[in-house]
DNA sequence: GTCCGGATCTTT
DNA sequence: AAGATCCGGACA
């Protein structure tokens, strides 16, 4: 049963806090899927947060997070890893939240821990970028919530000021899947 | 067009 | 602590 689509409308903050637990399932071919428990995530609340990419404006790259809400946003970065948000709040309004930590649930090997590492574990790639959240590529459905939320400063965003600061990473406190990230 | 640095990960 | 390695965004 995935998401509707009002899920992914409302606060990127909110949808974060409540994807925790929640199953993202990757179809790799015919008979080859894969499913993680989400752990990890990051959200990105606007073109306010000087650590959102649509805080550039709305540009080619950042074009998805202003669409419809419950669409992927897939970039690259440091010339080699993909990272994977989800689209959030009412389209017009980029907004996003990055899934940053899997528990392997099925069909993974590969660690899962890491933007980057999630995103090689489950072949994900620009080729996704702005895929729809319900379809059959790549989807995600509601899980088992964590017992423990606990929330940090995000990862990697020391150049954005006061909101380097602000405590917009969520993590299962009982996981050990999630990433030891530097702050 | 050129330059800079990044929502990372692996290796030293 | 540094290297890999590409691309978006800023400025000219």
């Amino acid at each position: 049963m995935r998401f509707p689509r009002e899920f992914y409308a409302q606060p990127a903050r909110d949808v974060a806090v409540q994807l925790l637990g929640a199953r993202l399932v990757r179809r790799l071919g015919p008979r080859r899927h894969a499913v993680g428990r989400v752990v990890e995530v990051e959200a990105y609340v606007g073109p306010h947060d000087l650590a959102c990419h649509a805080s550039h404006g709305r540009t080619a790259r950042t074009e998805v997070m202003f669409g419809p809400p419950g669409r992927a946003y897939v970039y690259f970065v440091y010339g080699m890893h993909h990272c994977v948000n989800v689209v959030t709040d009412p389209e017009g309004y980029p907004a996003a939240v990055l899934l940053r930590a899997l528990e392997p649930l099925e069909g993974l090997e590969a660690r899962t821990s890491g933007p980057g590492r999630l995103c090689r574990a489950l072949a994900i790639d620009r080729s996704l970028n702005g895929a729809d959240l319900r379809g059959d590529e790549l989807y995600l459905e509601p899980g088992d919530p964590p017992r423990r939320v606990r929330a940090t400063a995000r990862i990697g965003v020391a150049y954005a000021g006061a909101w380097a600061r602000r405590r917009l990473r969520f993590f299962d406190a009982d996981s050990p899947h999630v990433s030891r990230g530097k702050s």
